[in-house]
DNA sequence: AGCTTTCTTGCAAACGTTTGCAACAGAAAT
DNA sequence: ATTTCTGTTGCAAACGTTTGCAAGAAAGCT
C-alpha cells in the first residue's frame, strides 16, 4: 500500500526528487553526496525521499561532470596463445583478489582481456575511453614496449609484471630471478645436478625464472638448465611435456617448471613414464597455487604471495591517481618445500 | 616531426576536432560513429584527424546522451563465507568465458563482487548506478528471493544458478539434480551403498545436487544419503573433512563431493586416513575442473559445460536487451569416468 | 540598531556527446 | 524557369549531474 504510493510518482533524476522535496537540484546533490553544507532536516527529508523511491543519482552522468568514473579498468593481454591464460589460476587468483581490493577502496572494476596481436591499439583505446580513472595491466606478455610508450604519457597505470632495471612503468611482481635461484638451489640441494626449466622463456617473468635458475647452474659450475619450451594450455602442455621427458629420458634429473600448473602436469606425466618423483627426478613449481598442496607427491615450491601482490597494484594505482609517483614494488618469493624435492 | 605538430594541439573533444577539420562538432559525431548521412571525403579527413591525434570520444558522454553505456554488470555475490569463492576456480573459469563472450559482441564488462548480508541492497545499487545496461549474475547464493523480487521489475537480468519450477529471473545452469542422479548412480553402479554428500546444502546448486543423489537412494532403496556439510574455503575444508571422515569412518562406503575442489581435498584427507580409492570409498566430483584428471587416482565427475553456460548467459541477456522474453536455459550434465568410482 | 559572520540554499553554467529539425546546395524532374 | 528531390551540413536542445558564485536568513558582535 505505502508501496503503490511511491512506486507511482517516477523519481528519474534529480531534478524529479528535488521538486518532491521541494528544494532544487543542487540541494539534493549536496545532500546525497553527504556534503556538509546542508541543513540536517533538509538532508533528512532528502534522504528518506530517495530511500523511498530507490533512488540512485547516475553514475554517468556524475562521471561526466565530475571527470571521474569511479572505474578502474583492468586487462589481461593475451599472448599469441589466445586461451593461454583462461584456465591460468593464478592470473585468476590474483583478479579476485584486485576486484576485492578495489571495492574495499571505493572503486568498479572494468575487465577487458585483448589480444594485442588483433589489436595493437589495446592499451590506448581502453585509456582513451573516458571510463576508467586508471588502468591495472595484469602481466606484461610480450607488450613490454607499448606498455613502456604509454607510461610516458600516462600517470594512473599499474602493470603486474616483472621489473627491468631503468623501465620506466610502474610494475608491481615478484622478485622471479631470486624465485628461480631459488628453485634451482633447493633441486640442486635435494640432489639434482642436470636441470631442466619447463616453460615457454618468452614472457618477460618467465624468462627471469630461467635466468635464475641459469645463475645458480653456472655459479655452481653445473651444466647449463635446458630450457624445455611448453605451452600453458592444458592440452597442449601434456604432449609437449611426454615429448620433452623421452626426449630427454636419463639426461636430466631435476625439473623446475615455470608453473604450479605445468608442474602438477608434468608430475602426471613422470608417473605414466614410470619415473619416481622426487628420487629419479626432483621437481619445483612456482606460485603455490591451491594445487601445489594435493598434487602426489606434494609439490616443492616457488611461493608467490598474491593478496600482497594485489594490495601493492592498487595501493601504487591510488597514489598515482592522487599523483605521486611512485618507485615499482618487488615481492620477495619464498621457498616453500614439500615433498617433489 | 609530424609527431610535435600532431601533439601540439590537444584535442579534447569531438568540439575541438571539429574545428580542425572546419566542420560541425555534430559532422565529426556522425562520421566517428560511421554513420551513411556523411560525405566520404569529410568522413576521411575527419578519420584521418581522429587517428593522427588518437582522439576517441568520450563513452562517458556517449552514454549519457544515449542512454546506453555498452556495458554489462557481472556481479559475484559472496555467501556467508565471504573469501568463499575466491579460489573457487569453477566461477572464476565461468567469468574467463564471459569475458571473452562479451568482448566478441562488443560490451564491456564491469565486475563488482558483493556481500549481501552486509548490503542487501547490492543488486538494486548495481542495477540503478546507471552504469550498465544489464546484468548477470554468477550465482544465485542464498539471495533467490532478492533476485526474484527485481526480477519483476527489471528486465536485462540473467543468472546463473540453478533452475526451479515457476521461478520469474532467466537462469542459465546445468541441471543439478540430473547431475547428482549420475553421480550417485555411479557410485552405486561402483558398488557403494551408503552414500554420503560432502558439502553445504543451502546453496541452491549444492541442495539440487544432494537431492539428485537422494531420489537415487530413495528409488533404490538404499540408506539416505548422508549429509555432510563443508565449507568451500579450502583451510577450513580440509579440517571439516577429516572430522567427517573420522566420525563416520566405515559407516560409508561412497562420497558425493559437492564439488571437484571438494573432492581433491577429500581425496588427499582419505590417503592420510589410509582409506584407499575407489577399493574402500568411492568418490565422485561436479565441475570437472582441470584439477579432475590432475588428481591420482584421477576423479570420476560430472561436467558442467561452462563455455556453452557463458555463451548462454550472454546470448539470453542480448535478447532480453533487445526487449525479448527468454526462457531459462537447462544444460545437460555429463558423467565423465575416471577412476574414483 | 547596524555590522559581520556563519549557515543554507538557489541559479546557471559546465562536462562531451548525440540527434531531430531545418537549411542549403546542387541535381533532377517538370 | 520553377518545382521537387537527394545528399550534406549546422544548430541547438537534450542526457543527469556537480559546483562556483551570489543571495538570503539567522545569529553573533559592537
Amino acid at each position: 500500500m505505502d508501496e503503490d504510493k511511491s512506486t507511482r510518482v517516477m523519481v528519474r533524476n534529480i531534478t524529479d526528487l528535488a521538486r518532491l522535496a521541494g528544494v532544487s537540484p543542487g540541494t539534493v546533490s549536496r545532500a546525497l553526496a553527504g556534503k556538509s553544507l546542508v541543513n540536517a532536516k533538509t538532508r533528512e527529508k532528502i534522504e528518506a525521499l530517495a530511500r523511498e523511491h530507490g533512488f540512485r543519482p547516475n553514475q554517468m552522468a556524475s562521471g561526466l561532470r565530475r571527470q571521474k568514473t569511479g572505474v578502474i579498468g583492468v586487462v589481461i593481454p593475451l599472448g599469441h596463445d589466445t586461451r593461454q591464460q583462461i584456465s591460468d589460476s593464478f592470473f585468476m587468483t590474483l583478479l579476485g583478489y584486485l576486484a576485492d581490493e578495489l571495492t574495499r577502496q571505493g572503486y568498479d572494476l572494468m575487465l577487458r582481456r585483448v589480444v594485442p596481436e588483433e589489436d595493437s591499439d589495446w592499451l590506448d583505446r581502453f585509456i582513451g575511453s573516458g571510463m576508467i580513472d586508471g588502468v591495472i595491466v595484469i602481466g606484461q606478455s610480450d607488450q613490454f614496449d607499448r606498455i613502456e610508450d604509454v607510461a610516458d604519457g600516462y600517470g594512473p597505470m599499474v602493470v603486474w609484471g616483472n621489473h627491468t632495471e631503468g623501465q620506466r612503468h610502474c610494475v608491481v611482481g615478484t622478485d622471479n630471478r631470486l624465485g628461480g635461484r631459488m628453485a634451482a638451489e633447493r633441486l640442486i640441494a635435494a640432489g639434482a645436478q642436470r636441470i631442466a626449466f619447463l616453460g615457454d622463456t618468452t614472457p618477460m617473468e618467465f624468462a627471469a625464472r630461467f635466468a635464475g635458475a641459469q645463475d645458480v647452474a653456472t655459479r655452481l659450475g653445473l651444466p647449463p638448465v635446458l630450457a624445455l619450451p611448453t605451452h600453458l594450455s592444458p592440452d597442449r602442455a601434456s604432449e609437449e611435456i611426454a615429448a620433452h621427458l623421452s626426449a630427454h629420458a636419463g639426461a636430466i634429473d631435476g625439473i623446475f617448471a615455470a608453473t604450479d600448473t605445468l608442474a602438477a602436469l608434468c608430475l602426471t606425466e613422470l608417473r605414466g613414464q614410470g619415473i619416481a618423483v622426487p628420487r629419479d627426478v626432483k621437481l619445483t613449481g612456482f606460485d603455490d597455487l591451491p594445487i601445489a598442496r594435493q598434487t602426489v607427491p606434494p609439490l616443492t615450491t616457488v611461493r608467490q604471495d598474491i593478496a600482497a601482490g594485489a594490495r601493492g597494484l592498487v595501493d601504487l594505482l591510488l597514489r598515482r591517481l592522487a599523483g605521486e609517483t611512485t618507485e615499482s614494488l618487488v615481492l620477495p618469493p619464498e621457498l616453500v618445500v614439500r615433498e617433489t624435492a
